[in-house]
DNA sequence: CGTCTGTGTTCGACAATGCTGAACAATGGT
DNA sequence: ACCATTGTTCAGCATTGTCGAACACAGACG
């Protein structure tokens, strides 16, 4: 563990959580450096692209480089790669928004956004992230880890985002189970209220849950009891379309590759 | 210039250009370091999310974090927040596509794509990059650097993307008078064929050109003569209207802030 | 089936490296 | 005009990262 590389890309989380301009002094409180430590952090992460100083206030913010590398991170995704055409299909086929998104530490990041193809407006969410816990793209990965990671992501308090987000860790276990169960997970206006989604797991040779797609809208169209259907078992084969193409095995998708006893999956 | 975070920095950079995926002797090879360097490095990086080994081959690639990262910065951007509402306007005048762009070392970085109304499908361009000879969104902003800088972007060989790039500096120089002399650039099939671009600079309240702004489509639409004088009319205004929004004043505008004797502008 | 080159990884020692303290210049507010 | 605060510079000390050689493991080949 190099640490000036680890106060570096701390420096750089920092710049991309919260404020998005933050001068030397107030860095280096928040990560408890000195002045002049941060500052050549500073000033060697200037050089490379990846922050960029405003020449008036001295403040300090995010450069271009970074934007450049999460767009190299993304063609260089094989998920994404793979998921690209299949998504593009489950959207023209139910009518709906389509999310690939995989883990990173809490929450889940959307690393490809397929249009709903009806609406006309819509922004693109690439990029975005969403507390695991509050949807279901979230669910249908963490539901395939092994207990002791689930154990660690339970271990931190979960935020709630609306009245109807999960918070307490036994009904977040028990939405779990069923989303193991069934193949697919389900949540209803968690992380949005009025948004609803369907997400199923996808794998990649190994057996290891690497990330999910689904869809996403309005909770009352996409969770309908005859909609819910249809778009679970489009968005579940979608997922599996996409788990083969990335070399998984038939034997190895209900995720029972990891250490500790399975929940059963049918 | 603390080495360690350059080095680290140059294996983000070798990571997303060229190949998607390094094992640890390229890196070391193509950075001329020692694996032992390389490795704590990409170790370090990893367990911060920036860059993720793929367990199976051991190999190394860009992690989610760096698209965090990226997303944070189209957040953070002022000129990308300023830029939005008068894009989609300009979008839905004219009815072609906008891209919003800033200059980052030699190329020209999309930080805001509005999709042409018309069109159903289109791909999202937003982190993408041109070399900065190549189009009008490059032009524009170049022709109002000082020209030490412009000198020293031409000290580079320039890359023929087409046929009709231009790639002797006399040329280029000659593009970027007259570009300064209209106000607005104008690109012709130079970075794709059949595309083109016409571009205006957008300056900040100290009178530097931060970005450019303009529409991009099918040079035989954008360019024919009467589309061109309309088009142009409105890239302009509407780059003025984002400028005078970031605060810089009129008298500032046609990029005098600059030493060397300017052209006049109007 | 053994060998062998290639990989990613670990260990230890040297010294180069980056960190921290205090002092400086420049800005903005009062 | 002062003061407080910012970002920046400069030194010396010791921590810290670097490098060479050796390790475990994989796949390729004879």
């Amino acid at each position: 563990m190099i640490q000036s590389v680890a106060r570096a890309a701390r420096i750089l989380h920092e710049l991309g959580s919260g404020s998005p301009t933050l001068g030397v002094t107030e860095i280096g409180a928040r990560l408890d450096l000195a002045k002049p430590t941060v500052h050549g952090l500073l000033r060697t992460l200037e050089q490379c692209g990846l922050v960029s100083q405003d020449v008036a206030t001295g403040r300090y913010s995010l450069g271009p480089g970074v934007l450049q590398l999460g767009n190299a991170y993304l063609a260089g995704s094989e998920l994404r790669a793979r998921s690209m055409l299949r998504a593009a299909g489950l959207a023209r086929q139910v009518n709906e928004a389509v999310w690939v998104s995989v883990l990173v530490d809490d929450t889940v990041m959307v690393v490809h956004h397929e249009f709903r193809p009806d609406d006309a407006v819509q922004i693109l969410e690439v990029g975005a992230t969403v507390p695991w816990h509050a949807c279901a793209l979230g669910n249908a990965i963490v539901a395939n880890l092994s207990e002791a990671e689930v154990d660690g992501l339970l271990a931190h308090p979960l935020r709630a985002l609306t009245g109807r987000t999960r918070t307490q860790p036994e009904a977040v276990r028990k939405a779990l189970a069923t989303a193991q169960d069934r193949g697919f997970a389900i949540e209803n206006q968690e992380a949005n209220v009025g948004d609803g989604g369907i997400a199923a797991p996808v794998y990649d040779h190994s057996g290891r849950a690497v990330g999910s797609l689904g869809v996403v809208g309005p909770a009352e169209r996409l969770l309908a009891r005859q909609a819910r259907t249809s778009l679970s078992r489009a968005v579940v084969e979608t997922a599996r379309a996409v788990s083969r193409d990335l070399g998984a095995s038939r034997a190895k998708q209900p995720g029972l590759s990891h250490a500790g006893p399975p929940r059963r999956a049918d």
